[in-house]
RNA sequence: GGUCGCUUAGCUCAGUUGGUUAGAGCGCCUGCUUCACACGCAGGAGGUCGUAGGUUCGAGUCCUACAGCGACCACCA
């Protein structure tokens, strides 16, 4: 028999116990061994961060992912969930530098070994504090998997696809115009620069014929990178220019101490190009080749030198200039102060423009010449086009996939060296003696080009998201072929954030469709597309916004942290919070008002457990004993069983169904929702309420029915806390386990069953759907008192008489569950009159009455009516039923609805419209007996 | 500049392929210590579905324009 539950549910005192139980009982491990692969659902957590807190947005995330692994575990599929962390090269680097500069120290006085040597020690005291939050939220992950981006396995995994993707010649490296970041002196890639509309100014600013026969006026935005001018371009066909053309001009401010030219300004030629926009500006374009990738592209077909003017921190570097070691606005400030000196500043104009900034470090990008590394990136993204235009990858929700489109055939070349120290070491090797390039998966000893052993690596590191590109195949040992890989992938299903769709989702998907496709299947034939492709669907969910639907930031101040909502209300309700409200295609506004509420159905949940523990003990000390295998299928009922045993079975499997399909689709929203509705709305507002009266042990009772009733309340139960489980892990652990007093069936909830039922049964099974219209006609019945009493102005505690007039199905229900309505409506007796009685002249003429559907409610109570509120409640709901008398009639009057419209919609209407009509007459009728009154 | 999305009750949001009286939670009003639950029970009020047109027998749902809000992408100095 169950354990007995604490009065109140106190989420803080079950959830840390079975959040430990889960882990340390290895409960969500996953054996790879012999399973049909069409039963296996996998899934990778998106990696956080080694030096993330958990925010809201991953709580999000976990919670859908954590739904739909346990609701598969508990369907009998092989349910695999892989947690792991990122190294997250930059973000990792800037935490350590942070906590060294508060040592007065820094990563260069340490060095790059002993600084990566801090790195780690730092990861194995703080790094992971995300994972240890997920144990405590109960994600039912498989631990035993859990791994980082730069264990060596993965590590050497990395290397593998480096040198492949080289030896394809797939991979080059070159000086070209890279994003970089000042700040943290490294190139970014395109995606990491984010754009924002700022207010700057358009210069307009003359430079002189070199001849001294006259001058151009070029416009620039960023006056310092004058100093690395190598041409002014103009249009071809711009007519004001051509006398221009092939001229050269002098480079104002130019002029270095020691320079080749002595003190003398630069000279630089006229060039044209179709770049140059005559529409905009002055039609004069500045080239700068070393510091803008327009001006790169003009310099190349223009043959220009490419003369780099600043340094890694964007200061001007140009020994013997007077702005030399200027920062670069400091730069600007001052060469505009110069040029106004010399009369050279013709116009300053407002001008607001997109400027670049690193999305790390906010610092504003410039555009700089380096030499970096990159991935020719098109045969990639061509396959990676074809894996979706294909079918062989879905977005939910679709429009997705357009996005994804957009990118992946507007894309450039991937930037994937980092001037980082912490990351994954470039495998190339660079050669002293014939300056060529050793790319290799074990460190070389001599040079693979001259034989030379003066050999030093690559200082650069690669992009983060490289090494997680790989995840889905080498998390399962990928090169090798192992039965972990065999058996998962590709993977089922990617759940993640929008914000990660290009950074991680397409990668994912370039680099999957280009690895894996060289990878045999299991049974050794080639692999298409179709199975090359990383995860067979993505699920891209909301952005979680405050309350006010502002977007969370530590600046704003206004970031919740799931930790704290979860201490507050608990696990349960927050996931059910975050379930409820995952509609797709809108963010999510998080309210603590419906934590709130989903806290209150969890303490509901927790009370209909206690009624129920209650009643099992009760009828074990009658001396009926429950046996576990009594409730642990559908009970049998028949045409006689009570019609809340059948009503609430029926309602049962159509919630299961309801909810199965409704995971299917992703909809987390209709699952949570139906849950809801169903174990409040019905179960417990309803069913319990009715079975309270079976539930009669004494000993004159009818012990028999009583211990049915109880059977089948147990079963509804039990499987309501199935269907449950995956949105709300603790409760239902506590309460099933309680169920069983601690010696369940299976080890967890999770492991059990989850309740399903077919649509088509439903919509067959005649005795269920009699069922539910029956229970309908007695809910009609129960709430129709209750309103007409509450209308009445019938006091609460007052028991009342009622006579209820009832014809063919209905009087049926209502005849044989006189007492249920007497229990549920506070009635004295019930008397079963015919329809005549109220009219005038009738028994029951003086009554007041009402009409519910197909039901007449008539209610014996003398206390005089409240006359002038009758008289206006009667008014508005003659109103109402006139609206809907014509709004039906318009449409059945019109011949070309009768004509066009399908049969169910006619019948309905007329249906309706006769409805209409009866309660309107009654209506007058009513209204005419209180005037009478009056 | 390009692309996509949103606008439904006081608040936060649902509303499947157009179809009978547009739903939920919270909040609000009224009444109840009914022996599981006041984190509760019962009853109730509240919406010209952003605006203006159009298609249709029929529009919250489809089309067009407009207004407001938001997101993403973008190498025009």
């Amino acid at each position: 028999m169950p354990h007995e539950l604490q009065k109140a549910y106190d989420p803080t005192a079950i959830e840390d116990r079975w959040a430990a139980y889960w882990v340390n009982e290895h409960l969500f491990h996953t054996d790879s061994s012999p399973i049909p692969a069409s039963h296996a659902f996998t899934m990778l957590l998106p990696p956080p961060n080694v030096t993330g807190r958990l925010h809201m947005g991953h709580m999000l995330n976990q919670t859908e992912m954590d739904i739909l692994t346990r609701w598969h575990r508990m369907c009998g599929d092989l349910a695999l969930w892989i947690p792991g962390t990122d190294h997250a090269g930059i973000a990792t680097q800037l935490m350590v530098e942070r906590q060294l500069a508060g040592e007065g120290s820094s990563r260069q006085q340490l060095g790059r070994e002993a600084f990566i040597e801090r790195v780690w020690q730092w990861k194995q005291h703080y790094g992971g504090a995300i994972l240890d939050q997920m144990k405590r939220l109960g994600a039912s992950v498989d631990w035993s998997r859990e791994y980082f981006t730069m264990d060596d396995r993965l590590s050497a995994a990395v290397r593998e696809a480096f040198v492949r993707l080289y030896e394809q010649g797939l991979i080059y490296r070159g000086k070209y115009i890279v994003n970089w970041d000042p700040v943290q002196q490294t190139a970014v890639s395109d995606l990491e620069v984010t754009h924002e509309e700022r207010k700057g100014k358009l210069y307009h600013v003359r430079y002189p014929l070199a001849d001294g026969s006259g001058s151009i006026v070029i416009a620039t935005t960023r006056p310092e990178t004058m100093l690395g001018d190598v041409a002014v371009a103009v249009n071809p066909a711009d007519d004001r220019y051509t006398a221009f053309h092939g001229k050269k001009l002098r480079l104002p401010l130019s002029a270095v101490n020691d320079g080749p030219n002595h003190g003398k300004d630069r000279e630089i030629p006229i060039v044209t190009d179709d770049w140059a926009n005559p529409e905009f500006g002055t039609g004069a374009v500045k080239v700068t080749p070393a510091h803008d990738p327009n001006d790169f592209a003009i310099g190349e077909r223009h043959n220009l030198p490419q003369l780099s003017i600043m340094d890694a921190a964007a200061r001007i570097d140009l020994p013997g200039s007077p702005y030399h070691g200027l920062d670069r606005y400091v730069a600007r400030k001052r060469i505009l102060e110069d040029l106004e000196a010399q009369g050279l500043l013709v116009d300053t104009k407002e001008h607001t423009m997109a400027i670049g900034l690193s999305q790390r470090s906010g610092a504003v990008v410039e555009p700089r010449l380096s030499t970096q590394w990159f991935i020719k990136i098109q045969p990639l993204a061509d396959k990676a086009i074809e894996a979706v235009e294909e079918g062989h990858i879905k977005f939910t929700p679709a429009q997705y996939a357009k996005t994804y489109f957009e990118w992946m055939r507007n894309i450039h070349d991937w930037c994937i060296s980092r001037q980082l120290w912490w990351g994954h070491r470039i495998p190339a090797w660079h050669c002293a003696a014939c300056h060529k390039v050793t790319v290799a998966r074990e460190t070389p000893s001599t040079c693979a080009h001259c034989g030379d052993s003066g050999i030093t690596q690559e200082t650069d590191v690669l992009d983060t998201w490289f090494s997680s590109g790989l995840l889905p195949f080498t998390v399962f040992d990928w090169p090798q072929r192992t039965p972990a890989l065999n058996a998962f992938y590709p993977t089922s299903l990617l759940v993640t954030g929008f914000d990660i769709l290009f950074f991680w989702v397409a990668r994912m998907i370039m680099l999957g469709c280009h690895f894996m496709l060289d990878m045999p299947m299991p049974d050794g034939s080639p692999r298409t597309l179709k199975d090359a492709v990383p995860f067979r669907e993505v699920y891209i969910h909301a952005l979680v916004r405050d309350a006010d639907r502002q977007k969370m930031s530590k600046t704003k101040g206004n970031v919740i942290d799931p930790i704290e909502i979860v201490q507050k209300y608990g696990t349960d309700a927050v996931r059910f919070t975050l379930a409820a409200m995952a509609s797709p295609g809108t963010d999510i506004a998080f309210s603590e008002a419906r934590t709130e509420g989903y806290r209150a159905f969890a303490n509901k949940i927790w009370n209909a457990a206690r009624f129920i523990f209650m009643n099992m003990e009760r009828a074990k000390e009658a001396g009926i004993g429950i046996h576990r295998s009594s409730f642990a299928s559908e009970p049998e009922l028949t045409n006689r069983s009570p019609i809340e045993a059948l009503w609430i079975v029926s309602r049962l499997n159509r919630c299961a169904h309801d909810v199965n399909l409704a995971l299917e689709k992703y909809r987390f929203d209709e699952a949570a929702n139906f849950v809801y509705q169903f174990f409040w709305g019905e179960f417990c507002d309803w069913y319990l309420e009715i079975v309270k009266l079976r539930l009669d042990f004494g000993e004159t009772s009818n012990q028999d029915a009583a211990s049915a009733a109880l059977t089948t309340l147990l079963y509804v139960f039990k499987s309501s806390l199935q269907l449950l489980a995956p949105f709300m892990p603790f409760i239902s652990e506590e309460i099933w386990q309680a169920l069983y007093d601690g010696t369940p069936p299976k080890k967890s909830i999770a492991r059990s069953d989850y309740p399903r039922y077919v649509a088509r049964e439903l919509s067959e099974n005649v005795q269920y759907i009699s069922a539910e219209e029956a229970m309908q006609n007695l809910q009609r019945a129960i709430t129709g008192i209750r309103t007409h009493r509450k209308e009445l102005g019938v006091e609460e505690k007052t028991l009342v008489a009622v006579k209820i007039a009832c014809g063919g199905n209905p009087g049926g229900v209502i005849r044989t569950n006189l007492e249920v309505i007497q229990k549920l409506s506070k009635v004295s007796e019930v008397e079963i009159v015919s329809f005549d009685d109220q009219k005038p002249g009738g028994r029951y003429a003086d009554l007041a009455w009402k009409t519910f559907g197909p039901v007449d409610i008539f209610i014996v109570y003398e206390k005089p009516i409240d006359l002038p509120a009758e008289r206006e409640r009667l008014a508005k709901k003659l109103e109402q039923y006139e609206k809907m008398l014509i709004s039906a009639d318009r449409q059945l009057q019109n011949p070309a609805f009768l004509a066009k419209a399908p049969e169910k919609i006619v019948a309905g209407l007329k249906k309706q419209a006769s409805e209409a009509a009866t309660l309107r007459q009654e209506t007058l009728e009513a209204i005419e007996k209180l005037e009478q009154l009056a």
